[in-house]
DNA sequence: TTATAATCAGATTATTTTATCTGATTAAAT
DNA sequence: ATTTAATCAGATAAAATAATCTGATTATAA
């Protein structure tokens, strides 16, 4: 099987999606996000507490407790979250393997995909929450 | 940890691509491939079986026996040996493990995704092990 | 025809990733 | 204060991937 990014990245990337999304100053609670998202709870919930170490999301113990994005929407870019979870290793690591691939001992890919990788890297790195807000949204409902 | 490949598709791309850049006819045993490329041998023994299934690489079996492309290095496209291996599901599936990510009801990512992950197959469709050649030989002299 | 060197096939083990369980802690609301 | 609803923390289980082991089969070459 041929990933991108792992369960748990796509996870973190869907459930901040959500509180973007959502984002209106109260936290929301595990539950909901889970639900919503046909993600396993206590998976999730994992995976928001890392990401509150990470300093992205904020959590609220407690009753009526719950997450919320740590900082304003326009300040966190999704490679910032893929970061946090996954590492960037994809991104200065050999796509077929070899070993110290590098722009003077080159693999037979190293220019053709560091080109598609940079451009990956690139639009990560564009990309911040408060941008794909309303596409989100969209995509909620018709969950 | 973020992939693009699985290490069994990492080490099948790795082996064919050896055995054409030494390709003049005659098989090459699995010990030699193992030894230059620093893969674990019977794994990469099973990684070729299964690709001589798929019609990839020949096999020759018995003493002096080995492992030598199935047709000529212009027909074999890396996109090939990606099919047999990992399947094409990360070219149709979404890249935020979303449900039903369709044009109609897409993801967040999905126009934007769409185009980086259609350059990566157009570039693993163009690419043929004959044209790859000169760079893994390179490639080979400096493991 | 026998020894040898290779692939083949299937089972097993190890590691990593994904998912779940249990109980503790926290803080709001009654 | 007590109940309740939430996160937090650590252990455990399940599943997928990666790697290894064992022995059988095959075919070359002495």
């Amino acid at each position: 099987m041929t990933v991108i990014f792992s369960k748990k990245c796509e996870y973190g990337l869907q459930a901040v999606l959500y509180l973007a999304a959502k984002e209106n100053g109260d936290v929301i609670p595990v539950d909901e996000i889970a639900n919503k998202l046909s993600i396993p709870k206590e998976f999730v919930s994992k995976i928001l507490q890392s990401l509150t170490e990470s300093g992205i999301v904020y959590s609220k113990k407690g009753k009526s407790g719950g997450f919320a994005l740590a900082k304003a929407p326009q300040k966190i870019r999704l490679i910032d979250i893929v970061a946090a979870i996954d590492g960037l290793g994809m991104f200065n690591s050999c796509v077929l393997g070899f070993p110290k691939c590098s722009h003077e001992n080159p693999c037979p890919l190293h220019e053709k995909w560091g080109t598609l990788r940079s451009n990956a890297y690139d639009m990560l790195t564009d990309e911040t929450l408060d941008q794909l807000k309303a596409k989100t949204l969209r995509k909620i409902q018709n969950l």
